[in-house]
RNA sequence: GCCCGGGUGGCGGAAUCGGUAUACGCAGCGGACUUAAAAUCCGCGGCUCGCAAAGGGUAUGUGGGUUCGAGUCCCACCCCGGGCACCA
């Protein structure tokens, strides 16, 4: 077997040879469950299908993906795969350059990417990939629609949204650029439109009391849990009801319960259930309703520039019963969520500064830098959390000691809101509804999923693609049989996003068949929960949302066997890969290709490097001494075992036949054949003598001392997922191996066999840890080492079952 | 404005529980090998005073604090990056 391999490390043969192997054999393929045996569904994050892998994907897939190969090599049963999120306004963009259809455009994308994410060797069980634009999959995104409508999770409300007159089409974000239209550079305003709104609120404080349960089980990772804390937006304090003169009352909150006594106004959310009796007055009902029409301007979100709306009524202050000014401002949502909320200026920032805008007569304003209202009680849950009275010392807080309010109560409040899900494009997952004159919004029949989208759509950026087909827009009402026609709008990603962590579960032949045989299956029973998300960590809010969902399908039946409604047992968010400080942008010109740090360096350097440069929870800055630091390392480690190896069988072949037993270490006087620099070259057929004493067994010990402590160490690392110390405790351990050899050779002349076989056992042992790490390297070395070929490569210390 | 990260040599960055700051790498300098170059290998490198050695002084964004001892913990501040819901 040696004979075939070159002592020179040679990545991109040694790769090509190895992803060949596995292909051969179908190393990644999903396995059934054995009984007893631990099950990983490893849920790696969706790419979306932009054509090509950047280098933070790489780095995404390669802590996934080392921790996938651990896993299998200490016998677990692994589902690692993964699909493209294929739907969105990109690949719109995308078909509109190329003069594609965007389902060409996308179908392009993910074989061109599926290629290089072979190419880096990730360990995917591609027979599970798709797109999320395939109609076997986006079906699932309608059936969840369905039966989110029927439950009155998914409602519909108007919102606004950015209208170009000329192009007569919606706008996104990025395509308004100064005010103006992207395409034809007229101005854009600002239009109401009918949308569909998903309702989170139901399950929101389930998913606050079981953040706790996901941070006790320790398989979180902490800033995975903090960015969840986030979104949720947390805010304890406590609620009273206030009665105006004319009888009508509301609950106020505050988070400041020991100001109460310096309360100066009421301030409303625009979406508050009840805002509307508080405006009776026309004019103000007017600004009201532009408020809501025109939605929040990107720059008026500080508290200087938020629209105010004065509603000419009062409420009488819980302590003095003094008449307080009631606002209406969306100030409120992007601090407590769809509330009625104190203004307290003497304890809030934000409140001091409305105050001040309204000229408000405010106490000794004592801003306290803490600014409890803030949702940034990222830390401890109750970070802001105080029970009435509990900052009552404080000396801030002396002008109401404590005069007991009545109907006083703690409560608490959320930031995380209900959002829009549907879009006014083309490209994405038709919504199952049809509108009939007669009947109104009427839900597709489930019987009657997928509603097809036309796959020869050409969008040009102007109008509704969709809305223009004549053979898709007309039906017949699903209740009355009349003519009726099909809502236009599609779901967006989001939306998709929902459930997409759940198709890799469902082997692809079986994903033909009937969605409620497809929810019986075993198959996707056995792999759910996820055993572990790994995914960038701008995926806070999708993690979020899709832990809402997974309860309310719980509740309603399908996802039941998820008692505590959680998708995933366990996440890790890593930050991204920038450089020179900077978020990588073609703009700056500061991006890495992946490409061609393969055909320079091969994938295992690449992999390797990205794991070793920074710890996945830290921006990695990317810099080329990280790449050649390890591709120095992998090149040592081939080359250092090769030539090892090879004394090694010298030394047994000039052995072989006179020494009786492979452990002899008779022999006196020592040979001075020796030369200063590879002296650990057995010099021909000349048999070593050993050395009448055994001067090196402390430094065997020593040697395997370390051998244990490595494989204890990176263990435990891997299992938490930290593969930069890991990486470093491989090179540490490579290091020692080296040492070992040079402090024998300062000793005597050459190994003798004891140091000999220590030396290959250590060396095997290596290839051996680095199998998760550098795949292709690690398989080639171990099979270089004598051990069986094609199969899994077990981790030290575990036996794995043999297969057929 | 708000939230989350950061700030250590010429550069990327190490430093487990508060215990020899600057591991490892890049660049640089010196050497080996070579006709030469490249590649590779070995050695030396915080700054400063000192020809040099020996030996001093000083240093982890700034200013305080706790401690026998602080890059690490506490308080205040400065600067940089990322995010802030029709991009995914």
């Amino acid at each position: 077997m040696s004979e075939q391999i070159s002592k020179r490390y040679d990545p991109q043969a040694i790769e090509a040879r190895r992803q060949a192997a596995w292909r051969a054999r179908d190393a990644f393929q999903t396995p059934a469950v054995a009984d007893g045996q631990p099950r990983k569904y490893i849920k790696p994050s969706a790419p979306f299908t932009s054509g090509n892998i950047h280098i933070g994907h790489v780095r995404s897939y390669s802590i996934g993906d080392t921790y996938a190969r651990f896993s299998r090599a200490r016998g677990d049963a692994v589902l690692f795969a993964f699909g493209f999120d294929a739907f969105g306004l990109p690949a719109e963009l995308g078909a509109i350059a190329s003069g594609e259809s965007p389902s060409a455009w996308v179908s392009d994308c993910a074989a061109h990417m599926t290629g290089q994410l072979e190419r880096l060797g990730f360990s995917f069980d591609w027979s599970r990939s798709f797109l999320s634009s395939d109609a076997l999959m986006y079906r699932w995104s309608q059936w969840l629609f369905l039966t989110l409508l029927a439950h009155d999770l998914i409602y519909r409300d108007t919102g606004s949204v950015d209208w170009c007159e000329h192009c007569a089409t919606t706008l996104a974000t990025i395509q308004v650029e100064d005010g103006r239209c992207w395409r034809c550079h007229n101005p854009v305003q600002l239009i109401q439109r009918t949308q569909w709104y998903l309702r989170i609120s139901a399950h929101v404080p389930e998913n606050d009391l079981r953040l706790q349960e996901l941070a006790d089980s320790g398989i979180w990772d902490e800033s995975s849990l903090a960015s969840q804390r986030f979104v949720l937006g947390r805010v304890d304090g406590i609620e009273l009801d206030l009665a105006a003169p004319d009888g009508a009352t509301l609950t106020v909150f505050t988070p400041h319960s020991d100001a109460l006594g310096q309360a100066r106004f009421v301030a409303i959310s625009p979406r508050h259930p009840e805002v509307e009796r508080w405006v009776s007055d026309p004019a103000v009902f007017e600004q009201l309703e532009e408020l809501r029409s025109v939605g929040l301007e990107r720059d008026a979100r500080n508290a200087e520039e938020i629209p105010l709306i004065d509603t000419g009524h009062t409420l009488p202050s819980p302590s003095t019963g003094e008449p307080l000014p009631v606002l209406v401002s969306p100030v409120v949502d992007g601090r407590f969520g769809a509330t009625a909320v104190l203004g307290i200026p003497a304890r809030d920032h934000t409140d001091a500064l409305i105050a001040a805008r309204l000229s408000l007569q405010v106490d000794d304003v004592v801003v306290s830098g803490g600014d409890a209202g803030e949702a940034g009680s990222t830390g401890e849950s109750d970070g802001a959390g105080m029970n009435s009275g509990k900052d009552a010392g404080d000396s801030t807080g002396e002008h109401d000691a404590a005069p007991l309010i009545e109907g006083l109560r703690p409560a608490v409040r959320y930031r995380a809101n209900d959002f829009s899900i549907s879009r006014q494009r083309s490209w994405g997952t038709p919504i199952p509804i049809v509108h009939c004159d007669a009947c109104g919004a009427v839900p597709v029949p489930f019987e009657q999923l997928p509603v097809l989208l036309p796959l020869d759509l050409k969008p040009t950026g102007a109008g509704n693609p969709l809305a223009e087909r004549a053979d898709f827009v007309q039906v017949d009402c699903p209740r009355c049989g009349g003519s009726a026609q099909r809502e236009t709008d599609t779901l967006d990603c989001h939306f998709d996003a929902l459930w997409l962590w759940i198709p890799a579960c469902v082997p692809a032949e079986q994903r033909g068949r009937p969605l409620e045989e497809i929810l019986a299956l075993d198959d996707l029973r056995q792999w759910l929960p996820s055993e572990r998300l790994v995914a960038g960590s701008d995926s806070g809010n999708f993690v979020f949302d899709q832990r809402i969902v997974t309860k309310a399908l719980r509740d309603i039946g399908p996802l039941a066997f998820l008692a505590d409604g959680e998708p995933f047992a366990g996440c890790l968010f890593h930050e991204m890969v920038i450089r020179d400080g900077r978020k990588m942008s073609k703009h700056l010109g500061n991006v890495v290709d992946p490409d061609e740090l393969l055909a320079s360096y091969g994938a295992d350097t690449v992999r390797l490097a990205t794991l070793y440069a920074a710890r996945p929870q830290r921006s990695l800055n990317w810099s080329d001494s990280a790449v050649l630091r390890c591709h120095r390392f992998l090149t040592q480690v081939w080359e250092f075992s090769l030539t090892s190896l090879a004394r090694a069988e010298l030394r047994s072949v000039a052995e072989g036949a006179d020494s009786e037993g492979c452990d002899s270490e008779g022999g006196e006087g020592a040979d001075s054949e020796g030369d200063s620099k590879g002296a650990g070259a057995v010099a021909g057929s000349t048999a070593e003598r050993e050395p009448a004493r055994d001067t090196t067994e402390h430094l065997r010990l020593k040697l395997s001392t370390w051998c244990g402590a490595a494989v204890e160490k990176i263990t435990e690392e891997l299992e938490s997922l930290e593969m930069h110390s890991a990486v470093r405790n491989l090179m540490r351990l490579f290091d020692r191996i080296k040492d070992f050899e040079k402090r024998v050779l300062a000793r005597q002349p050459a190994l003798s066999q004891a140091d000999s076989d220590a030396l290959i056992e250590a060396l095997t042992l290596l290839a051996q840890l680095l199998g998760p790490f550098a795949p292709h390297l690690s398989e080639e070395l171990w099979i270089a080492f004598g051990n069986e070929a094609d199969t899994q490569t077990p981790w030290p210390g575990v036996s794995l079952p043999v297969t057929a």
